[in-house]
Parts: C-alpha cells; structure tokens; sequence
DNA sequence: TTATTTCTACCTGTTTCCAGGTATTTCTTT
DNA sequence: AAAGAAATACCTGGAAACAGGTAGAAATAA
C-alpha cells in the first residue's frame, strides 16, 4: 500500500525553505519525500534512476534557469508535475513556466494547506496556481499590455542623459548639438513613452530595463 | 535555568519560512523561540507585553516596511536585536537597516549552522552577516556610499505622486495642499536627494528602493 | 516645558520644460 | 533609385519647475 503514495521532490538552494516544504507535508499523509535537492543537476541525476510524481521547483536555483531545468524534467520524464516555487509573481515569468512545461506556479507564501491542494490538484492533472499568482494571472497588469517603446540610438543616448540630471541645454553641450534638437529628441521620448513629463518616463524607463 | 534562555521571535509571511526556521531552530537547545507573527503589527503588539532578545524579521512584510518596523522595534525595546532577513542583498537596503537598528542581515539561503552562529554572534553585540552579504559589503560600491537622505512621510508620499507623472497641482489636488506646500516640499526632496531636477530625483530614488 | 522637527503656506523671479507645429539633411533599406 | 526612418534644426507660446527666501501652526522629542 505505501507503493502507491505520491512520490514528491524538493528542488531548493534556501534549508529554511527545504525544512518548511518538509514540515508542512508532513501532514499529508498520502505524499512521500523522496528527495530533496540544492542544484537543478544533482535532481537531473537522481530523476535518470528514480520515478517522481511531483517536484517543488525553486525557480531561482545557483546553477541553471528554472525554465530551463523545467524543460529538461518534462523531456527526461514527461509524467512529472512540476509546480514552479518562487518569491515574485511576474506575469512574464509565470507565462514561460507554463510554457515549457511547469504544471503550476506557487508563491512562497504560500499556507500549508493550499500547498498540498495545489500537489493534489497538480496530480489530478489540472493547472494551478496559488492565490496571489492566480490574481495577477487574471487581470492583464497594465504596463505589460503598453508595448516597449523603440527607441533610437540618439533617444537613449539622450533618456540616459536626462536621467542622470541633465537639462536641455547640458545635454546639447556634451552632445555638442543644439539646444532645439534635443528638445526635439525630448519630445519624442515622451510621446514614446506615453508620458507627458520626465518624472514618470524615468520611472517606465528603469521599468522597462531601458535605463541600468 | 530555562529561565535564562535566548527568547526568540520570528516576523515572516512565508508560513513555509515559519516553519523552516522553527526546525532549524530546535537543534539550538539554548533558544526558546517565543512567537511567530506574519505582520509587523502583530509583533510590536507582543513586543509591548513580552521581552524578545532577538526578532528573525522579513524586511518584506505585506504592513510595513522593514526600514520602519526595525526602528519602531529598537524605538519600544532597544535591547532586542534585530537580526533582518532577506531574499536578496542590496547594498543599499543592508545599508538602510543598519542606519535604522538592526544588528545583522541574513539572507534566506542561509544554512542552520549559519543561522545559529549568527544569532549568537547578535546576542553577543556584534553585527553579523551572512556568508553571501559578507562579499557584497565588502567591495563598497562608488554610487551607494552617499547615505540614503531620510525623507518624511509627507515628502515620501509626494515623492511617489512625482514618480506617477503627476504636476504640483495634481499633487496639491489629491492631497488637498496649497500648490505652494507641495513645491515646498518637492523643493526639499530635491535638496535632500543633491539633485537638481525630478529625472535624476526618480532615478536615485528608485536606485535606493525609496520608489517601488 | 522647551526645543526641534515637520507640515503648512506664502512671495518673487528665472529657468526649464512641454506642446504644437515645420523642415532639411543624412542614413538605410528595399 | 526611391521610400522611409533617423537625426538635425528651427519657431512660438504657455505651463511647469526650480531657486531663494520667510513664517506660523502642529506635532514630537528632549
């Protein structure tokens, strides 16, 4: 009868958070810990000779990408659920779990209880993600509907410029241009970003990685 | 004799943290771990009725921030360490919690060795680290040595509102002020950040986790 | 209670930004 | 070679920001 428990491993740098996943399964009577893991590679080596129902998998591991690993766990054993673990819910990020094969996507603050609502779920075949995650998912966040401005050579010259505190006239002297033609740049910088002062371009900019 | 424990707190969101904690914890026989709290106001509720020696504190709370809390914990009992605990190290927000009290700063993929050296290192008066903060503090950064100002809470909500796009008027018309208060106050904010317009403003104030 | 900080509000003047254009010279891509 | 994009430059006028003050009320700390 024990053959038939769920088999469930644990991929995740951070002891405390290995400890908490083990203390809160305990109370799942129908689900064995079959391993836990530090490294995306020392799991790889131990699913080639072990079967696994589901792995909790730390997407943010030392040595590979989450979504790369979770492509190489589908490959080596397709029947594996694999429920994604991570601190932030990014849109983007949840959206390419999915798609290389993550059954579901938990937030780490995430209760006991849902946790194991989630594996069951995960094992009846169904997505699923937890609360928090489930709430981004369905209200398309709005600066991720906007598309990215594309932004010239001289555009991001200039936005770095202004970011770093430079005036029209500043920027026209290091960029030995005249004063007009940064305005110009300015202004479509603006209309680009869809703002209608600097404050809030400089903020989408760092937002959009567009600014370091 | 257990009188003369460690006394212990833990203020984390993370039910899995909680728990990962609390095991690692039990190995050290001489703490006593005394509450679990997953809001800020929950703990400075018990810290007015119970000594703590050390609090475990997550610097990202669904309440407050860990900034605040921290000085409203070394505010209401100066003897208990504050030992902040976090999923990455930032110079800049290291820096910000030891201005505002707190004796360390862990990361979460600390081990439990780790972690009890570093308690008692804390009891013992010293500031302590994790392994993986202890590389980044030491190669002092150029842009991060300037302190981060300390901005009032007014000027850090119209700091905010600047960040959003909006105009002094604006602002004076959400928070129903005088045009001239809220310049008063950008004006100030400027002198604080040693900056002489909003772009470079919004820029170091999202450097610094003063936006988020 | 006194001292200090914070929040509030005002005044004057200058600078910079923003919005609405137009237009010529490069590049680049087809 | 022609079309389109990018970079350059100009004009006008109004809106907003910035710099340099002063100052009283309210809250907090010493």
């Amino acid at each position: 009868m024990s053959d038939n428990k769920t088999t469930l491993a644990i991929v995740d740098d951070h002891p405390i958070v290995q400890e908490g996943l083990q203390k809160l399964l305990v109370n799942a009577a129908d689900i064995t810990i079959v391993g836990c893991f530090t490294t995306g590679t020392d799991f790889i080596h131990f699913l080639k000779k072990n079967p696994v129902n589901v792995v909790l998998l730390d997407i943010s591991l030392p040595d590979v990408s989450g979504i790369d690993l979770c492509r190489e766990i589908k490959k080596l054993s397709p029947d594996t659920s694999v429920l994604a673990l991570s601190n932030h819910s990014e849109r983007s990020m949840v959206l390419q779990m999915l798609q290389n094969g993550a059954t579901g996507y938990l937030l780490k603050n995430i209760s006991g209880e849902e946790l194991i609502a989630c594996i069951n779920e995960a094992l009846n075949g169904q997505l699923t993600f937890s609360h928090a995650v489930k709430e981004i998912m369905s209200r398309p966040s709005l600066n991720e509907l906007k598309d990215i401005p594309k932004l010239t050579k001289r555009e991001k010259e200039i936005l770095q410029l202004i970011a770093d505190g430079m005036t029209t006239a500043d920027i026209a002297g290091t960029l030995h241009l005249s004063p007009l033609t940064v305005e110009t740049h300015r202004k479509s910088l603006l209309q680009k970003f869809e703002v209608k002062n600097v404050a809030a371009m400089i903020r989408v900019a760092i937002e959009q990685k567009l600014i370091p």
